[in-house]
DNA sequence: ATAACTTATATTGTGAACAAAAAATGGGCG
DNA sequence: CGCCCATTTTTTGTTCACAATATAAGTTAT
């Protein structure tokens, strides 16, 4: 008899549960249809913040049903980047003024760790990603806003990607995507994200290896995408204005 | 007839979509119960990487529905910290050995920078409160494992809350949770997280303001609990080669 | 005519039952 | 005696229907 296993412990069922058998299975909810569509959709400035997200309409859009929308909503809200109100809906997030100013002020830090790291490791596959993206972004058609601004956001993506760190580049990808909300919520409309000139200067400087001119450039460009936008914009605020006041009085009302 | 309703428009509902009227709601879905205990029992390591996590079970022992368990283990697995494999289930999150190294790599740049930040704006609440904690873990009891688990973890936490900043405070919460993770997935049993006398050293050079050694320290610190990982151990090697073999027979008995 | 109240409608949330897949058990064969 | 295959049981995934809530329209009183 082998000691393999020790025989008579429990009557039923050797063991409730056979914890280690995942080798490579495991397929991400990123993957899926509605996520990947609603967040597209939120990068490339077609759903505003504070968009209704209902789920019989995206359901319907979709082709999907509606519990399959509710999961990927749920996703969404535990990545901030809807917001999910009890009895009221899903809505896409608006960050705060606070809010937008944090994720600016974590994007300097993370990006300037992921230039640098990016130079470290650098090889001839990553360079020749680098200088295919660049090219994509100078010779793109300027007057396709969504692919345009599809592109800008890649560019700090790839980078982090060549920074070789999967973590970083999953953080890196939710916090471009949470300053598109941020922008969105709180830019004077019509400018792009990024100024078109400041990729290739990081690019060139990646490329030649220049650690702290690469990082100098990194932390200056984001700071310019913070200073383009402004605490309160006109028009928003008096939409708020109205909301904030239907709400006091229904408020009020119900005695609260 | 004021012009504040164009009037004739649409024959039914005003607007099918009131987008702006979040003014203060948005209950998030981290302070449910379920996500809390799941939560804590990982970073206490009474739930080992790899375990089952059933649903009827869970919702058996929180005294919930099945539905509501649901939706808390999709919220786990969309932060990593659960592992969701089609038709088989939950089950707690096993990062791999990259993956494990990727996430001290990106918690020596984000804390660094949390340090950084916290001395930059210590105040008097700040200081009171990191001094709080510091008498805290020096004085509590030693042989209560589970508390210097969690007592151990929330330094970290802290320091990131110190900084100010919310968005890399969850970020750092993230971190030091798949940490725990990564440790537990990859540690010789029994060996503490932190070693004992590094948050002391950390927090003393918080409180002077010593922003260069106090960097210096906080990467140290982080260095220390990588090298004290190791990327296999013996006892579940055998066990997941077991399954490896199991796996391959059962998916060549299928034609795969 | 405005404001508060009542009714109606649409949307979200939840529960139970059903269908499908995987794991475990037991039997049969080499 | 060990391995492979069919059956049973457990567990996950989905559909349906209903209940609860909030919003919008309609009504009445001041």
């Amino acid at each position: 008899m082998k000691p393999s296993r020790p025989a008579s412990r429990k009557p039923k069922r050797s063991e409730p549960t056979p914890p280690e058998t995942e080798i490579a299975d495991a397929r991400s909810i990123d993957d899926d249809p509605v996520v990947q569509g609603i967040l597209t959709a939120i990068s490339q400035k077609r759903l505003r913040p504070g968009a209704k997200l209902g789920e019989d309409k995206l359901a319907a859009a979709f082709g999907t049903t509606r519990i399959h929308v509710r999961q990927a909503l749920a996703h969404l809200a535990s990545r901030k980047v809807v917001m999910q109100i009890p009895n009221r809906g899903a809505f896409v997030y608006r960050p705060s003024w606070q809010e937008a100013q944090d994720i600016f002020a974590a994007r300097r830090v993370i990006e300037a760790a992921a230039v640098a790291a990016a130079i470290d490791r650098l090889d001839k596959a990553g360079r020749a990603e680098l200088k295919a993206h660049m090219a994509l972004e100078a010779h793109h058609d300027r007057h396709d806003r969504w692919a345009s601004l599809s592109l800008t956001a890649e560019f700090h993506v790839l980078v982090a990607k060549l920074a070789g760190n999967k973590v970083l580049l999953d953080i890196s990808r939710e916090l471009v995507l949470r300053t598109s909300l941020a922008i969105a919520t709180f830019e004077q409309p019509g400018e792009p994200d990024c100024s078109p000139d400041a990729h290739p200067d990081i690019g060139g400087l990646i490329l030649a290896r220049d650690k702290t001119a690469a990082i100098h450039a990194m932390r200056r460009h984001i700071d310019e995408m913070e200073q383009r936008i402004r605490p309160q914009t006109g028009g928003q605020e008096v939409d708020e204005l109205t909301a904030i006041f239907k709400e006091i009085n229904a408020r009020a009302r119900t005695g609260t």
